[in-house]
DNA sequence: GTTGAAATTAGTACGAA
DNA sequence: TTCGTACTAATTTCAAC
């Protein structure tokens, strides 16, 4: 146990700091949850290993401090209805950042938004019925927005993964079983990393 | 209830269908379920206004359906521990598809991957605590992966939005509010698609 | 599809280790 | 801090309508 006399209450969060409360225990909540976020705390306390009063005040603590930030479903968009999904890269213009973040929260097919370095300035993840839907998308709703310059999309043929969310105590099950003569450094150099356009630095009102 | 030889779940759900089961009470019992998981079946059928048989039977109906594929929580990944988010647009060598997603499956970094058309074949996305475990992933993990021809990185700066999934009741909130000048067709030309490379086709053992 | 019972379980409040 | 227990309130289940 740390002896860091943190008595404040609630304990307010600091960007840089590293979460010290995520002890061993703590992360096998958060394990449990990920499979079942609907399991009684009885039942999360039997499976973690504790009383039933330390589980209930664990599990209230990870949501206060904000590692839980909420509870969902996880539903297949295809049984749902919205069988095509797509990638759109947009370049933003710059100085126009936040009327291109209200504008996209009116936009209740994208279900992912990320502001990313590299050739694009912004990478939009959206689900919708059809692909007619998908060109209306992009040549009307997304070219009548000012701040959006430019836009290349792509569809997305299967989706291969899809984890609610990983933990750092996740670990690799298997230790690389591979024949030793393969596991040297690199074979292939096309390995690449893009930097932000020039200017890009500017993110201006983020 | 018809009983299949494994127990499967009632109704068979074929590609092509649309589910004629989504209708708007089960939309709503979604909607709902959304922004609280681990809401009680009871409050449920009082927030969408059905009794609670009733909800009990529809939230049943929708896990045997597939269309819930389970609950859980939703993590702040930089409270968690996992501050830095990437994503790394890889090319994967024809016919190695198979390889290709079972190296995947073991890289609990990865939150996320998907098949996609353009220029590179799949995006995935991780989470690290730091950006020297990106480069070593890149560098080192997947470039020894023989089915990954070659990658391309970028970083993830901001999230901007997240949401938990989208349903095809979500209507924009307001009818487009601008002046009707400007609601015309693309003020803008630079909307791009981005086609598959040739020979993508071919999609493997995928 | 709805309502109303009983049975079970959840959530909370104490002490004790 | 964590655990164990008792108490109260709520939920799930099962019945009949």
């Amino acid at each position: 146990m740390d002896e860091t006399s943190d008595g404040s209450p609630t304990e307010e969060w600091q960007p840089g700091r590293i979460p010290a409360d995520l002890d061993a225990t703590n992360l096998r909540i958060l394990d449990v949850l990920r499979e079942d976020g609907r399991i009684s705390i009885s039942a999360l306390a039997q499976r973690v290993g504790i009383s039933r009063a330390n589980a209930y005040t664990r599990f209230e603590a990870l949501r206060a401090n904000g590692v839980i930030i909420r509870f969902t479903a996880q539903v297949d968009p295809v049984r749902a209805g919205l069988g095509v999904c797509a990638l759109i890269f947009v370049t933003v213009r710059q100085q126009m950042w936040r009327q291109f973040r209200n504008q996209l929260a009116l936009m209740p097919e994208v279900e992912y938004c990320a502001i990313t370095t590299g050739q694009h300035d912004a990478m939009i993840q959206i689900r919708v019925r059809d692909v007619a839907t998908v060109h209306h998308l992009v040549t009307h709703r997304l070219a009548s927005i000012p701040a959006v310059k430019a836009t290349e999309t792509v569809f997305i043929l299967d989706e291969v993964l899809r984890r609610p969310f990983i933990l750092p105590s996740d670990e690799r099950p298997l230790p690389a079983p591979q024949p030793a003569a393969e596991t040297g450094p690199s074979p292939l150099g096309s390995m690449r990393f893009v930097r932000a356009n020039a200017g890009r630095a500017d993110l201006g009102g983020l």
